[in-house]
DNA sequence: GTCAATGTTAAAGTTTGGTTGAAGTTTTCT
DNA sequence: AGAAAACTTCAACCAAACTTTAACATTGAC
């Protein structure tokens, strides 16, 4: 038993789809090693890579913040579960954020949207810094700010 | 005084930027009346009902989920406080659901990421209702589920 | 009446996160 | 050895939610 992985048994036991492992491979968030014939083989660890890839999407997080977050794992050794504690745990003031976020949607959206109190630009409830989200293009995700 | 906004009045005071608003318009969320010249004026509640666009896109809606709730106001009468605050307390369940969600991810972070629990596919931190979710192409929204 | 500021349209471009398809190669099973 | 299953690359496509650009028209202040 090599325990290496071809791409369709990491696809299966991750659940995520061949096509996008090739993705993140050419995105940087994964790597492989090449049989003689050309064929990705993917180390165990990697497994726990996607997985924190997939995580990672659930808390907000796009790919190239993705990517930076896995480049501070260490290079050459296979990170420990500390490695990927403190990766994730960089997480929790985001999550907190958003949660606190949708709780105050939550709890106040008759009030507000009924109200005349809505310039948005300045209204509280949105915008809690006083800022203003103009972030370009391309589609919104909640938890951007 | 007469109470009808230009497009540029209505992006100052909404925030959105004017593209956004004609953008919204041909996506038949807000409409407008036209002067003899044929520009754009907007009554005095298309303010709330962009309030209530970019709220709910908070919330997680896409577009065009925001036009089929938007579709459910009276037609004919300017629309009264209680009437967007039914609109957006059909949302509860929506943002209950997020936040317990990503409460889950926060309480449970740590462990599940470095264990070797996470075939993804199986995870209960992800995937709680046992839907592996594949759900087609696009950003992935947080809120999709 | 002039002129800057603001408005118009339509089409194309942008970003994110992928999927799909074609045409060919490698592995694995028997 | 031969065939099926899995793999390869590359380019094109998709969807959401806008923005940008170009070329032209209207408004409203002076």
């Amino acid at each position: 038993m090599d325990s290496e992985l071809t791409i369709g048994a990491l696809s299966e036991r991750s659940g995520v789809a061949t096509s996008a492992l090739r993705f993140y491979e050419a995105e940087g968030l994964i790597h492989a090693t090449r049989t003689a014939g050309g064929q990705r083989r993917y180390s165990r660890d990697t497994l726990r890579r996607v997985s924190f890839i997939r995580v990672a999407q659930q808390v907000g997080l796009r790919l190239d913040e993705i990517r930076v977050a896995l480049e501070s794992l260490p290079e050459h050794r296979t990170p420990t579960a500390k490695d990927w504690e403190r990766l994730s745990s960089s997480w929790r003031p985001r999550l907190d954020a958003q949660i606190a976020l949708l709780e105050r949607l939550r709890d106040r959206l008759g009030g507000c949207i009924g109200c005349g109190c809505l310039s948005l630009r300045f209204c509280k409830l949105l915008n809690p810094d006083d800022q203003a989200g103009q972030r370009g293009p391309g589609p919104r995700h909640i938890l951007e700010g």
